[in-house]
DNA sequence: TTGTATTCAGACCAACTGGTCTGTACTCTG
DNA sequence: CAGAGTACAGACCAGTTGGTCTGAATACAA
């Protein structure tokens, strides 16, 4: 939804704004983050904003836009695995490449994954979203609901709830793994993964804890 | 750190304004959140709120402490189990509880956490917070802290990093599951509640999945 | 009855919000 | 060299923000 002029001006200003907007989209949330504060840490004048911008609200979008198409880039022209096995050692590759996008830029899936959220909630904002997330998240459960098929992950739940519930676990290890201040550090990043890993195995198992499955009332 | 007299004020009124209060943060989070807004709609003027209040951080910690107090009735004069098995019945109680006062007011779990992370978010508020916040932490960590002792939750990680997830994974579920408009049926919760059981067992299992543990930094 | 707290109502405040608008320097075209 | 379009700078706007202050109605004590 950006301004076709924005994406033809010059790079250093379109990051200094990109970046300035995500620090601040991140560290405030949608409706508490200020587009004066926005512009005077860009180093960009009311004028040029809103002759780049429609309101914040494009902001806001462009913002996730670009961040979500550099997350995503790693989940470009992946056929779909043909076996149980075969799905698993494709997610890890994938959970590699996210890993050296995420080491690129740190705070990025952070911020996608709030931004989101808060710009999902508001439905006017949503719909302006749809068009360029929609196949970013048709990708995503696509390859999880092969896994599905390929008897790779439980099916007693929908795609649906198993990605939400694993977005849930991403953002609460980066809370806690990730430091606050400084960028991370490879080991720092490496042993998330790790950790993140361990817990989307345990969350998709199909053969589940030691408990019956779920159908939909168990005392 | 409400003001005693807020404490000794009309239980109406208490209601009134902590309800509202409560609707615009979950709405709108700390920052978006509207004093005037919250005034409007609990009939209270301005001068009132200045008497019952410091500030808005003080509301919103007043809020956050009332409904945490709520949750936390569930959790009194329980003592530490003292085998596995005992654990996960005493869990299930736990949860058993839970869902009963969560069914009585049902927004207030997502309320917390979300009011929470704001607030925590920001040092000088969540120095102010601690105070009523820590025996409730210490209590819950308390109870995982002897599941890992008895063996029945995994110890190759810190129950901080455990909690934070499944604190993820109950945001999740809530997001999902929960009806946005109007208070959920006993069947949606009880179902949440199932899935949660499910993840959480699935979460701390000791076992694990059919991987190696974690030690920091597994290829 | 008088004096003193208590409990508000709401006018008022500076600061800031997202957004508009005018002006202008520059570049490109004819 | 005129004129049109681009790329801004920043004054300005109405509305809202969290917060203060005055004043008055009421309650209670002496």
């Amino acid at each position: 939804m950006p301004r076709p002029r924005f994406e033809k001006a010059e790079p250093t200003l379109r990051e200094a704004v990109l970046g300035a907007a995500a620090r601040e989209f991140a560290a405030h949330g949608y409706e508490g983050a200020s587009i004066n504060r926005i512009l005077e840490s860009a180093g960009l004048s009311k004028g040029a904003f809103y002759y780049y911008f429609d309101d914040k609200a494009d902001l806001a979008l462009t913002v996730l836009q670009h961040a979500t198409e550099e997350l995503m880039e790693a989940f470009t022209a992946d056929a779909l695995p043909e076996d149980a096995a075969s799905f698993w050692s494709t997610m890890k590759a994938l959970q590699r490449r996210a890993l050296d996008t995420l080491r690129r830029s740190p705070r990025q899936t952070e911020l996608v994954s709030k931004l989101g959220q808060a710009l999902f909630l508001r439905p006017e904002l949503a719909a302006r979203a749809a068009p360029f997330m929609a196949d970013t998240r048709q990708r995503i459960s696509g390859l999880w609901k092969r896994g599905q098929e390929l008897g790779a992950v439980r099916s007693d739940l929908p795609v649906e709830l198993l990605l939400s519930v694993m977005q849930g676990i991403k953002e609460a290890l980066a809370r806690v793994l990730l430091p606050r201040e400084h960028s991370p550090s490879l080991e720092e990043l490496e042993r998330m993964a790790a950790i993140q890993w361990d817990f989307f195995r345990r969350v998709a198992d199909p053969t589940g804890p030691r408990e019956p499955p779920i159908t939909g009332g168990e005392e």
